[in-house]
DNA sequence: GCCGTTTTCGGCCCGACTGTTTTCAGTCG
């Protein structure tokens, strides 16, 4: 799959370009590159399937970028860009990852100092060589240096599910300041992408700068990068860069669309406002004699723009912007509506807590049912239960089903592990017993895709299975999935009525969001789990409704937001 | 370089902040 490395190429042209201050050039490209990071097929695949002129059907792919496409693949090089970087033979990728340091800052200091990459940069800032030359100074030569600094022990993107506890905990803080009025998390946090690379906290209130200075005295700041009048952008110590911004209650909702993004979602209503005789920027809709028109809520933009209003979790200009002008955006899942939770490990395996514990927090977040499900015998690692201890762990539901009558039910089941053949390691007759089957691999992340697809498909096509749980396998920052036909394996659901799970663990969430919308297309069925292996992780079930949104999923696509179910 | 219910040519989102300037260039989102 060369999808990500053509759009980090593309990338690179474009700052190569930028460089140069070639004008409108770099955008085109880095407008590319987004589309083909957001083909959910493998390019090579695509070009094989449709032909190479098709490409330039893909928003912002033309002539010449599909030819460079095809020059990449087939030779492994571009030759333009082969030559740009004879020319500056520099790691502008690195180099322009450093916080304050872009192209034309990359392109000055090689051209002065042949500075070609961040150790280079890093021995002129001690040596003082910055400073002397001409349009730097002393301040952006200790600046650089520090963003070396944070750059080396820069943590890339975060999980969202593991930063949600911080993010609340600042904008409570904030909350609790008398200046503020108004306040939101905005950005990729707030449309709940998988993971955050830093966020964007928008606020109203009428003493702006009291909001700033209160905003710094946070106890989790390591770092401040700037500070000014409205705005001030800061790290904290878990390495989460944070961005607070502070607007007039009348362009609050102009500001949280325009800093929720996304920039592509952004461009496309912007150019539609644009079309309408409108001007939109973060602090309204204005017409054409300048004259506010809206922007106190997001609702009234969306209204005067004709379009339907649309919910953060899709808007990424695929699709939606269309279906709003038609009135077609569906009624999302929303959150909270999961009533029953159909992974649960427990400590009969690899969970920390027992059948009973996990029951009780269950009914503490009002839930009408859990699963239990265990790993079997041949994931040795997590002590997997055998036929024997299963059928005994049955008897133990049993029991506490009893005890919690009318509070909560219980269901029996189990996290069968696919063999490396397509088995499964309990035998059917145990599985008949059990209320939820959940199969799942654990093991050989290999195989080739067919291979590993046909092995899938034959664990499924037991009558016992119900659904395959967190189908891809991967675990964000990692482990890549394993190589599997997903559309294969979803026609197959299809034909067979099986279900496929959305693992709202944080760092699974798999499905994908395109996978849902895959699904859902196909009519197949979907069930949010948390795969909780202890009490609080119980909590996790609106990350994965928040998965199921982005993938555009109503409450009727995924199961368990019935109160009863029936396999 | 891409794109088209104002266009196949002439537009391309735009404002805040910083540092080094004395009116602006560069970066960022």
């Amino acid at each position: 799959m060369k999808n990500l490395e053509i759009a980090k190429i593309l990338r690179m042209i474009a700052l190569y370009l930028e460089m140069k201050d070639v004008p409108f050039k770099p955008q085109a490209y880095e407008k590319a590159a987004y589309s083909i990071e957001a083909l959910d097929e493998d390019i090579e695949e695509f070009i094989r399937r449709n032909g190479e002129e098709k490409l330039k059907e893909l928003p912002g792919i033309g002539e010449s970028i599909a030819k460079k496409i095809i020059e990449y693949i087939e030779t492994g090089k571009i030759k333009e860009l082969e030559n740009l970087k004879k020319e500056v033979p520099v790691d502008i990728e690195n180099l322009t990852a450093i916080e304050g340091i872009g192209p034309k800052i990359v392109y000055k200091l090689y051209k002065a100092l042949k500075i070609k990459d961040i150790k280079d940069l890093e021995k002129a800032c001690l040596e003082h060589k910055i400073r002397k030359l001409p349009g730097f100074g002393e301040k952006s030569e200790n600046k650089i240096l520090q963003s070396i600094n944070l750059f080396k022990q820069g943590t890339g993107r975060f999980v969202l599910g593991f930063i949600i506890p911080i993010v609340e905990e600042l904008v409570l803080f904030l909350k609790d300041s008398k200046y503020v009025s108004q306040i939101s998390p905005c950005g990729s946090y707030r449309r709940r992408k998988e993971t955050i690379g830093d966020i964007d906290i928008l606020a109203t209130s009428k003493n702006k700068e009291k909001v700033i200075d209160y905003f710094l005295t946070f106890k989790e700041i390591d770092h401040i990068y700037a500070k000014g009048p409205t705005k001030a952008m800061i790290r904290l110590k878990n390495g989460l860069d944070v961005d607070l911004r502070v607007v007039e209650e009348k362009s609050f909702g102009a500001a949280l669309l325009y800093f929720t993004g996304s920039k592509d979602h952004n461009v496309a209503i912007r150019e539609i406002a644009i079309k309408k005789g409108y001007k939109l920027n973060e602090y309204g809709l204005f017409d054409k004699n300048n004259k506010m028109i809206a922007g106190k809520t997001e609702e009234e933009i969306y209204k005067k723009l004709d379009l339907q209003f649309i919910p953060p979790e899709i808007r990424e200009n695929q699709g939606e912007i269309e279906a709003a002008k038609k009135n077609k955006i569906p009624k999302l899942i929303e959150y909270g509506s999961i009533k029953g939770d159909l992974q649960v490990q427990t400590n009969w395996t690899d969970g920390q807590d027992s059948i009973e514990k996990m029951a009780k927090e269950a009914i503490k977040l009002n839930l009408k049912y859990i699963c239990i499900t265990d790993h079997t015998q041949s994931l040795a690692i997590t002590g997997g239960l055998d036929e024997k201890k299963l059928l005994s762990q049955m008897q133990e539901i049993d029991k506490l089903n009893s005890k919690f009558k009318g509070r909560i039910k219980i269901l029996k089941g189990a996290e069968v592990n696919i063999l490396k053949d397509g088995k499964l390691d309990i035998k059917d007759e145990i599985l008949a017993k059990l209320d939820f089957v959940g199969a799942a691999i654990h093991s050989h992340f290999d195989l080739p895709k067919d291979i590993q697809t046909e092995r899938i498909k034959k664990a499924l096509a037991n009558p016992h299975v119900d659904c395959l749980f967190h189908p891809t396998g991967r675990i964000i920052n990692k482990r890549a999935p394993y190589e599997i036909d997903i559309d294969e394996i979803i026609e197959f659901a299809k034909k067979n009525n099986k279900i496929l799970e959305i693992d709202a663990y944080p760092n699974r969430l798999d499905l994908k969001d395109e996978h849902i919308r895959k699904c859902i297309q196909k009519g197949v069925k979907m069930v949010i789990d948390t795969d909780a292996h202890s009490t609080v992780h119980l909590n996790f079930l609106d990350l994965g409704v928040a998965q199921a949104r982005r993938g555009w999923a109503r409450a009727e696509d995924i199961l368990n937001t019935k109160e009863e179910l029936k396999f």
